[in-house]
DNA sequence: GTCTATAAAGTGATAGAC
DNA sequence: GTCTATCACTTTATAGAC
């Protein structure tokens, strides 16, 4: 029953999917492995533990998406005349690519899980493993915007990074019309994610702080 | 093992905290009855399935929160000079106030978990039942950013509802400090929300719509 | 209305043959 | 590396005594 992919990566292929539509507690390694076309004994074998795959289904998108986030912010921080519009940019394009190359649309949809969750054990791997990243774009933020004190900084960008996530993991009422091409659609939703944020952002500082 | 409430509402109670910690297929009704210090039979006896009990969790704050929602429109409705920050405060202050009486602050996470949920069965049963508040809601934002086509509108409405479901689940960075009373902090939150999601939806409608 | 006991099925994980 | 078989346990739901 094996087709080109490796053992390892079917399985992970086929519990991103299970994970993003039924959840990390819904979905049963028989599922999964069902679904995978592999033994229901081959998990343990190759990942060990439940817990262990999940953190692996993260880890094999995120060091990519994190990777292309980092590499496509040190090009705008390299610009003098780089815009806010330019950092979220450079955050939120990786993100919405995903969807389009390895075919891991579904990914977002369980990052956008793991955020609804507040399982600490999950949120401290994420955190561990690539709070780096955020903290750069935080940085950024906060040079491009220094009217903005540290607190409504981080409410703006902790906004910011909900609606993302909310538009990422699809489940907004915009669908794409039959007409209008992949490529196209995805550069109008990064439009007004951009747009959207910018503007929240940019707004000038509340007088009660 | 019996305090004031009804067997009725305290396995409600306990079944919200646990499903807003661990999620409905993670909360079992093992934990959730013993939570509650009820028998394990009287959930199939008041609800008849977990799936029932899962709606009546959601129906008990919502039958509640939206009636507060339309009647704060209302007010702002007839007022001619009603601003688009005070419908927003119609739609966001009945939520933050659940966290402050009936004790439902875990309400809007188990509401959080719903929306990445994707459940087909539940987003009908919330569509059906309260569907018409948010089109309520999406009239008055229509009335008051005319210059807005109805679908840049939309994904607006959908990156604010972002914003402020993750906000309002409580996982965002900013916690609340210890000499900031509650009541102040809600009153913080709240406006930041507004002025944030005041800002994203009047911003000048994009050109390459 | 509340209880115990249990049915029937599902769960993650593992031992051991190949 | 993959398989079957199974362990030890948990799950929802229900039957029937009180």
């Amino acid at each position: 029953m094996n087709s080109s992919a490796s053992t390892k990566e079917r399985i992970l292929t086929a519990a991103e999917a299970l994970f993003a539509q039924r959840g990390f507690e819904g979905a049963s390694l028989r599922q999964l492995t069902a679904a995978a076309g592999v033994n229901l004994a081959a998990v343990n074998y190759h990942f060990g533990s439940k817990d262990n795959l999940v953190e692996e289904v993260f880890r094999r998108r995120l060091d990519q998406l994190n990777a292309r986030r980092l590499a496509a912010l040190k090009q705008v921080v390299g610009q003098p005349d780089a815009t806010l519009e330019d950092v979220l940019a450079a955050f939120i394009r990786p993100a919405l690519d995903l969807s389009h190359d390895g075919g891991g649309s579904l990914f977002m949809r369980v990052l956008a899980r793991a955020f609804a969750e507040h399982d600490d054990s999950l949120r401290k791997f994420l955190s561990d493993n690539y709070g780096h990243v955020m903290r750069q774009f935080t940085a950024e933020f906060a040079r491009l915007l220094p009217q903005l004190s540290k607190e409504e900084l981080y409410w703006r960008i902790d906004l910011v990074t909900g609606a993302l996530t909310h538009a990422m993991s699809g489940f907004g009422i915009i669908q794409r019309k039959s007409d209008v091409s992949e490529t196209t659609h995805r550069e109008q939703t990064a439009a007004h994610l951009i747009r959207f944020s910018a503007a929240g952002l940019k707004d000038a500082p509340g007088d009660w702080a």
